[in-house]
DNA sequence: ACCGTTCAGATACTATCGGTATCTGATTGG
DNA sequence: CCAATCAGATACCGATAGTATCTGAACGGT
């Protein structure tokens, strides 16, 4: 470069770009979802044009992967936060449990990630991004049990593994069903991962 | 009309084609998913043309409708043949189970249904659609857990409506983890519902 | 038996959107 | 200062949901 204290570079300002396009993108599909979301409209509320999109994403699926990456990384950040703030058992139940409400309480993002999910029917490349994905997830909820059963001593009872597909799947029903129908009783989660962290019934 | 004996009147000869139209679209919603299912193929694979569809129905959301209806028909009457083959609460359990992971193991419809949710957000005729079609179903499910828990005497320790609320939501997330990744242990629906309806640990 | 009406379905057209090809002008290294 | 590069713009293409219009066969009243 000509100058060394120069604003900024090249690469620098792409960068930029990109991430304005996943932030405006991540607001639109939020709000409208994927497909009633077009290119065109994100880039130019970005205050770009479509070429923008193509010129750092290889299409609609990347941009939606980035999109989903920057809110995964928001969720975990979530979870550690609320499962590092107690060190006891009930503590931490209560703080997932609390957690889960909030997200379950406003689940455009789960509505998000499962209309996604239908592409992946139609695209390989959808397929296996969200299939890495979602298994770190579930990985994550498993090893999370596994260190709240642990220091219960309960971890010859509860089979971590088992309960992280119960509760991933749970969350994402609920939120499935309450993005239609706000009516839906999201407390069930609290109690299904309270009897399934410590043997209550739900 | 000219002849009684005619071979079919204009009526019928509409419910036919409405019903092949409803037939086809069922199984490439299925095969494909919604978006990418065109009505003209669909209309072409009947037999006909887009007119054809146009003409039978409001759009391609309605023709959605009428296919996610001649699933549930088939899904209950599945349901309800389950629950009556036998009288006890285990093997009754046990149906139930069974077809879960039947239909949990072949996951197309949840996936369509999924997706087709997605369209809620931007259209109130589906959305109202489809919140009446899924509270009719968590009630016929609650109506089924509190036959069972009545019989066991259970009835005043487990609440229906919450046990409906969980089993459905279980399903829907399972299906649609299932649908991308096959490998999704789907046990644990059973596992769950046996709890629900047991007291025992999943 | 005839005939004007109706209407299921066909045809032709529009608008929108994802994606591609091509272009342009500012930044960059030499 | 200049030629190459490349982020982003512009112009275009193909597919598809939806609309407007048309057509011909079935229908009912006479």
């Amino acid at each position: 470069m000509t100058v060394d204290g120069a604003r900024t570079t090249r690469a620098e300002r792409q960068a930029q770009t990109r991430e304005s396009l996943i932030e405006v993108a991540r607001d639109m599909f939020l709000a409208d979802g994927y497909a009633a979301t077009s290119l065109d409209k994100v880039a130019v509320r970005a205050g770009f044009s479509k070429g923008a999109v193509y010129s750092n994403f290889s299409g609609k699926e990347e941009l939606c992967m980035a999109v989903l990456d920057s809110i995964h990384e928001e969720q975990i950040a979530g979870v550690v936060e609320a499962f590092t703030r107690d060190t006891d058992l009930d503590g931490r139940i209560e703080a997932f449990a609390a957690w889960a409400r909030e997200g379950l309480g406003q689940p455009r993002w789960t509505a998000l990630e499962v209309e996604f999910g239908a592409i992946a029917r139609q695209s390989p490349y959808v397929a296996t991004e969200l299939v890495k994905r979602h298994r770190a997830i579930r990985s994550a909820i498993a090893q999370l049990v596994r260190q709240v059963t642990t220091e219960a001593g309960l971890d010859d009872v509860v089979d971590a593994d088992q309960a992280a597909t119960t509760l991933l799947s749970l969350g994402i029903g609920l939120g499935t069903l309450r993005s239609l129908d706000h009516s839906i009783d999201v407390s069930v989660f609290a109690d299904t991962m309270r009897a399934l962290l410590r043997g209550s019934r739900p």
